[in-house]
DNA sequence: GCCGTTTTCGGCCCGACTGTTTTCAGTCG
């Protein structure tokens, strides 16, 4: 039994409780409930008294300790009993909601999907009063589709479907400005659909344009303030949603449809307490409708600090100072990429320009070692001609650093892929499992801590081996991960590459050691994935001082002269 | 069911769109 146990319960009976048409506010104060639990950082042992957190009550109380005590919930049984398990599913389609289920069921005794289509392939459905064709239609047609597809996609997914939308919104004339809002523009590990704000007088040429683009499987909506749009790309399908904006109002849809949901209630809760009110037009003041020119004079205006997209889930975060945390300006180096040296595809030389634009500081190559044949990973005497390379090419620069490192493999029992006498040469030593990945997680922990016992070994990248809804990685032990790190003055990385981001928000919050945040460059371009890294540690309010390369450009050369050891004694 | 420097009762964020309705309930975000 674990809190995610706990928060499953207290979620499906809110869900139950919505089937059997229960208050809506009873039902929302389990998910809240719920809510509550995610949000605190501790365990469930640690937990002394739930009834002291907010959103937990008398009765929630006593649901969760029960469950707890014996692991079982009546309350949920009792709900069972009642609600055919089947509707649950019918929730998952568009259009359906809890009452129009409940009176599906009601009339015509249905509580299967199965049951479901052939109703409405009978036309039974669209008897019932309050129900018509184009409902009947509708449920016909999700079944189909909307189960097949999966809930939710990848962020590297997400955002090639981004790619193929703003293409488009680039060609339409009188666009005067428009982003990606929702989960997306929060950097969210998944998204279920791609959200879009639009500022554009003329709509109805925006919706024209964009209905009639091949991708467009299906119009969900149309009205002169939101299209949504159902599109096919590459053999997957999302929902797409546009929302018109014309006038002053721009900052205040844009937070609105950035969300998420509970920290847009937040901010009505506090604009509520000062007698005002939010919603995606402005700011209902005593004296009239207020709109902003940027997002910080919005959060200014209710006495916040400017509070970044990538940190607005919770709520939480109006309540902590989120001026110590990292920003995107802070970073000042990127110390993972890769050359045409291994399986990179610019070199040296070019991913320092491409660095220089970035306006970065300093930088440090690493290139994949020798075991990694398939990347054409560098032997001994390949790595030391790169570092001459780069030794010399430093020398050209005022204005950056260049230091030559390496992405070096774990190897599979544990040995590195060079000898300590090769990596007392460089500047900068990244270790990386590439291999192996079906080991327990004993033996996966021994490689790790090996390469973090290697006095030359300041770095470990990505982790977890882990690419977002394709592979979860290996296993790792994070807790005994974060103190051998801490232990041994080695530092962890955020990998940036949207496939990865590894280490994930969720498991570096509270964490007593360094980080670094990297992309992973395999081509000039992918320096800019140094965004989502760094929106990752913002989700959990990780410090600026906690961040390795937020370091300035002395001190992280002195970081590099100072040896591994010399930093535990400090 | 939860909560309270206006409250222990009466609220609980707010608005757009669809479909089935003759004025609005249900769903969604």
């Amino acid at each position: 039994m674990n809190k995610k146990d706990v928060i499953r319960l207290l979620e499906k009976i809110a869900v139950y409780m919505e089937l059997n048409l229960e208050n809506p506010f009873k039902v929302s104060a389990y998910r809240k409930a719920a809510a509550s639990l995610e949000t605190d950082g501790r365990t469930l042992d640690e937990i002394e008294d739930f009834s002291a957190l907010k959103g937990i009550g008398k009765g929630t109380n006593e649901v969760i300790t029960e469950f707890v005590r014996t692991g079982e919930s009546p309350v949920l049984k009792e709900l069972e009993d009642k609600v055919p398990s089947g509707l649950v599913r019918m929730l998952k389609l568009p259009t359906l909601g809890p009452k129009k289920i409940a009176k599906i069921h009601d009339a015509l005794g249905i509580s299967t999907l199965e049951d479901l289509k052939t109703a409405c392939e009978n036309q039974e459905v669209s008897a019932l009063p309050g129900f018509g064709k184009k409902t009947e239609e509708n449920i016909l047609k999700s079944i189909e589709t909307v189960l097949n597809r999966p809930e939710r996609y990848p962020i590297a997914r997400v955002l090639k479907f981004q790619k193929v939308i703003t293409d488009v919104i680039e060609t339409i004339p009188g666009v005067e400005r428009y982003d990606m809002t929702g989960s997306g523009r929060r950097t969210k590990e998944t998204s279920r659909d791609l959200d879009f704000i639009v500022k554009v007088e003329d709509y109805e040429m925006f919706t024209e344009t964009m209905v009639s683009q091949p991708f467009v499987k299906h119009v969900v909506a149309q009205g002169d303030k939101k299209l949504s749009v159902e599109i096919e790309h590459d053999f997957d399908e999302i929902n797409v949603d546009f929302r018109f904006v014309n006038g002053d109002e721009y900052i205040s849809t844009l937070q609105h449809f950035t969300g998420s949901k509970d920290h847009n209630v937040k901010m009505r809760q506090i604009a509520k307490a000062r007698g005002e009110k939010i919603s995606e037009y402005g700011v209902e003041t005593h004296d009239g409708v207020k709109t902003f020119s940027s997002e910080e004079e919005f959060y200014n205006y209710f006495e916040l600090p400017y509070i970044p997209p990538a940190m607005r889930e919770t709520g939480q975060e109006t309540d902590i100072d989120v001026t110590e945390i990292i920003k995107h300006s802070d970073i000042k180096g990127d110390l993972h990429m890769h050359t045409v040296y291994s399986d990179g595809a610019y070199s040296v030389r070019d991913m320092v320009e491409a660095a220089r634009r970035k306006g970065y500081s300093y930088i440090v190559i690493t290139d994949h070692s020798k075991s990694l044949r398939v990347a054409n990973g560098l032997s001994d005497e390949r790595l030391l001609e790169q570092l001459a390379e780069i030794r010399a090419i430093d020398k050209e620069y005022d204005d950056i650093d260049v230091y030559s490192g390496t992405e070096m493999d774990i190897l599979a029992d544990g040995t590195l892929d060079y000898p300590d006498d090769i990596l007392s040469q460089l500047d900068y030593v990244i270790a990386a499992i590439h291999s192996s990945f079906q080991q327990s997680e004993e033996d996966i922990m021994k490689r790790l801590k090996a390469a973090m016992d290697n006095p030359y070994v300041r770095h470990i990248a990505h982790p977890t081996g882990r690419l977002i809804g394709v592979r979860d990685g290996y296993p790792v032990n994070m807790d005994e991960l974060f103190d051998y790190a801490k232990q041994t003055n080695t530092v962890l990385e955020i990998n940036a590459n949207p496939q990865r981001l590894d280490l994930s928000s969720d498991v570096i919050a509270n964490r007593d050691v360094m980080f670094t945040v990297n992309t992973d460059a395999h081509h000039t371009d992918h320096l800019d994935f140094m965004k989502y890294g760094v929106d990752t540690l913002q989700k959990a309010f990780v410090k600026k001082s906690q961040v390795l390369n937020a370091m300035t450009r002395e001190e992280f050369k002195a970081f590099i002269n100072k040896s591994k050891q010399s930093d535990i004694n400090e």
